[in-house]
DNA sequence: ACATACATTGTAACAAAACTACAATTAATG
DNA sequence: CATTAATTGTAGTTTTGTTACAATGTATGT
């Protein structure tokens, strides 16, 4: 198998990058917001977990750590919580669209 | 920005990807192999995780999930762990150069 | 069969990480 | 300065993960 096509075949395999969820810790250190701060925005509903769904302890998936960034960033620039939140929404939407597309395609090449 | 340069800038966040590390547990959960036995394996080297570098607690990247879940897939085809390591080993290094040569990519992207 | 190396599994006692549910503090705004 | 928004602190508890022992299973050669 050439290196292109495992490439194609292997990044990215959506099915285990759904799966790879990080705790509030390994988060934090990642977007440098405390926890505390994860917790609190998760609850005024602004973010999500899985513990909402499953579980006693909040697990974060890629596109979760990465809105946290987008708030952060926003914050930083002096929006309000809810300015930034509602901002990222908007801009979430197009991530998550492109991003289940893309799970779609790599779901199709997998079953042909 | 259009939906498709979003997609490009956005999918795959190759430095986000990285430090996306999970528990022992969610890696169990994963693929299906008890945490007593990720631990055996990686006390004969066959796989890594960031306990060894730093920290107590065992994390797990991308790249070493996708090997426990190949390592799995031989040994449940018959293969010995040691030939299923070897085997293993042998593909994982052309995913690891794609990767960095993705990531490579998506961090001249981003400071063109 | 049985010795040998390979592979896995069990678990007790302990440590680290995360949880909740209170409350306190610190901006920002009318 | 009262009010709402936003963040932070923490005690006590639960969950998850750790090590370091040992035991059990499985395959192979002789």
């Amino acid at each position: 198998m050439s290196s292109n096509e495992e490439l194609k075949n292997m990044l990215i395999d959506f099915h285990l990058l759904r799966k790879l969820v990080v705790g509030i810790g390994e988060v934090s250190e990642i977007t440098h917001v405390p926890t505390r701060q994860i917790r609190y925005w998760e609850e005024k509903g602004i973010i999500h977990s899985s513990k909402e769904t499953e579980g006693t302890t909040r697990k974060y998936d890629y596109l979760s750590v990465k809105k946290i960034l987008l708030i952060k960033e926003l914050l930083d620039d002096g929006y309000t919580l809810d300015a930034a939140a509602k901002k990222v929404e908007h801009r979430m939407k197009n991530i998550d669209e492109a991003f289940m597309k893309l799970a779609q395609q790599s779901s199709d090449e997998n079953n042909k």
